[in-house]
DNA sequence: TGACAGCTATCAGAGTTCTGATAACTATCA
DNA sequence: TGATAGTTATCAGAACTCTGATAGCTGTCA
């Protein structure tokens, strides 16, 4: 099987040029991607305990627990003891993380967009079936 | 625009499975993805330089002197100086780093061929053109 | 009540990856 | 010859990411 045969390439390059173009976009706001992606999922799902922030960014716990700290350092989020179960920590944006994520939105909205505009809804359609089959081959074994 | 709309995604979540399967693939050889990856360039390039392994693999050439530092210290790489330019030293495969990569490959090899195999020709070459326009529009700005 | 599974969090260690800065060599061109 | 541009390599610092191991809490079930 040669190289230039393997679909894997092509995942990977289109993934990399997904992290360059967001990387740059969420720059100006003084955000990593990481950064910015645990401020999205914070943002929809205030007071989430990191174990569950790291389901939903598709990274391990102790990966979002090394985030967050920076986070926190930074004061855009705030973890604070749970009310019932002393074990849990919850996560909230401050005002600081609410201005600095509403900022980074709108650069990784737009390279969004760029995106999907690149596509007719009939390949966009595609596009992601095909992906999601990709996905779900991959994580049978 | 929600997150359910956004193709991004769908590109992570395959990037993702397609490392997750090739980490599990290479680790049985004792490897990581980015030191297979050094190994199969570097079987393709004997004596290339450490910037040209870094292009290759799409990394930057600090990135790549971290990989090969580890490499090195396997004893799976060796790095001696060039005959002409000393500024420039080449890598090359040990035997013990050549066969490393063999049965590592086998297992890289047969992830691409679970993939390829879950689509016809006609999907395959629509899903790397897809892909490939996602490439050229994120790297256009 | 006690054992167990499943959740939470965290420490330790290693590998990958980047930006930014520095240094040395080569080749070209004024 | 000397300046410039384009290589090469490397150090320093930071962030992200994983595996593996440990510990506490909650709930269920025997």
């Amino acid at each position: 099987m040669r190289s230039s045969e393997r679909i894997g390439g092509d995942i990977k390059r289109a993934e990399l040029e997904l992290m360059t173009a967001k990387a740059a976009a969420v720059r100006p706001a003084g955000l990593t991607v990481p950064q910015y992606s645990a401020l999205l999922a914070l943002s929809d799902h205030p007071g989430a305990p990191a174990a569950e922030l790291a389901r939903l960014c598709l990274v391990t716990p102790q990966t979002m627990t090394t985030i967050l700290q920076n986070l926190v350092a930074m004061e855009l989020v705030e973890r604070t003891p749970h009310q019932w179960q002393r074990n849990v920590l919850e996560n909230r944006l401050t005002e600081a993380g609410y201005a600095t994520f509403r900022k980074a939105d709108k650069g990784a909205v737009a390279v969004e967009q760029k995106l999907a505009d690149a596509f007719t809804p009939e390949e966009r359609a595609q596009l992601r079936a095909l992906l999601q089959r990709c996905s779900a081959v991959l994580s049978e074994g």
